[in-house]
DNA sequence: CAAAATTAATCAAACGATTGATTGAGTTTG
DNA sequence: CAAACTCAATCAATCGTTTGATTAATTTTG
């Protein structure tokens, strides 16, 4: 039937994410992907033509989810600092549910190498990184923000934060006390936490007065 | 001799580190490292004993020389600002020179398996961590700095801004209007900003009046 | 409608290649 | 000469992939 051959094939790729994002595309193995998800290993070829083939399987599913999400708060006709808020907000919800996916995007962007892939990813990523900006910029138009702020290092910090909590659960969870990978703790502790902790951050650096001279 | 056998295993190094952090520990192999170091492959466990071996020796070799060296500052008798100064303008000069090795840190560390060799590095890296966050309590318990700040979650930002830069050659570079593996640039224009903006961030969440409440 | 032919899905088994590691014989060195 | 070093050859294990047989569902044919 049509329809669990595409329940299936959508089983393997979630598998096959958790454990490329797990074990990185050379780590994992075809046979521990089809074991653990309970399939014949030819089964992966017969799908997917390839290990490879596997993967970009994974990353273009995913991928037509994560356009146009900040966008529409960034037209919203509110101040630039509550656009922020609700741009975090809704940043951090959504990267907590994806974070698996975000470590294998995480990886395959450290690659040096510019290819299709890297390039697919790039553009991709840089709709959200450019909302984040517009907003700065808009702030220190209208006045909100200050002048001298450094907005492209800001988003930086933004992005950049958030990946090493996710991507290094090793530190984060030793860090943190727990496991950052356990459901209940990112859900109801981590994720409030994190807001909370960016707002202020962005916030004293944005519009507090400080002595920024040096 | 002595010096002819330090300075092959150093040479030895030098391959696998680049080695490695191109390819990741796993898509890495024994072969092409030795290979690439002209030596015999033998060589390489009879230096270093396994390949596990020989990436720890990467590792411990680079980090030896980072670790001793913000924990001076630690002990300087000046007050937490100042240490936290100090402790920035050290590490971004040396991340920015050991980047491709900062490839290779991260890349490991997003490997949710828990082995020994992420046991070890997660060990030596938090190192740094907790140095950073030593300052950051002190100057807490001093006054210095604001009693509720989150001093976890600040070291994820000081460590992921740096990451983000880094590791996303592709983003960054966009935003920043250059490539950043251009040493010129890196050492001309981007350390110095990257200083100063970090400097300014930890001031306005650490030391300006702010309102917290939230 | 029933028999035959076709197709897609699944499987165990095996493929050649490559992996990290080891061996034992040979060479160099102090 | 003994110890340290170097090497080609080789090890078992694992890798991604392919194969040929089998099953079940679908379509075509008489």
């Amino acid at each position: 039937m049509d329809k669990d051959k595409i329940d299936k094939k959508d089983h393997i790729l979630d598998v096959a994410e958790r454990v490329f994002s797990d074990l990185g595309f050379d780590g994992a193995s075809t046979r521990m992907i089809s074991g653990e998800a309970g399939v014949n290993m030819a089964m992966l070829n017969y799908y997917f033509g390839s290990k490879e083939g596997l993967f970009l399987a994974v990353f273009e599913r995913k991928i037509s989810s994560f356009q146009t999400l900040l966008q529409n708060i960034g037209n919203e006709g509110i101040s630039s600092w509550d656009k922020l808020e609700k741009c975090i907000d809704n940043y951090v919800d959504r990267i907590i549910v994806n974070n698996c996916f975000q470590k294998l995007i995480n990886r395959e962007m450290s690659i040096s190498k510019h290819t299709d892939l890297t390039d697919k990813i790039t553009k991709i990523l840089m709709i959200n990184v450019l909302e984040f900006k517009k907003i700065f910029d808009e702030g220190v138009k209208s006045g909100s923000f200050h002048k001298d702020i450094d907005t492209q290092l800001l988003t930086a910090t933004i992005f950049g934060t958030k990946n090493y909590i996710i991507n290094a659960p090793h530190i984060s969870s030793l860090m943190l006390g727990h496991d950052i990978r356990d459901e209940k703790f990112l859900e109801e502790k981590l994720k409030p936490r994190i807001k909370k902790y960016m707002k202020r951050l962005l916030k004293a650096y944005l519009m507090n007065d400080n002595d920024n001279t040096n």
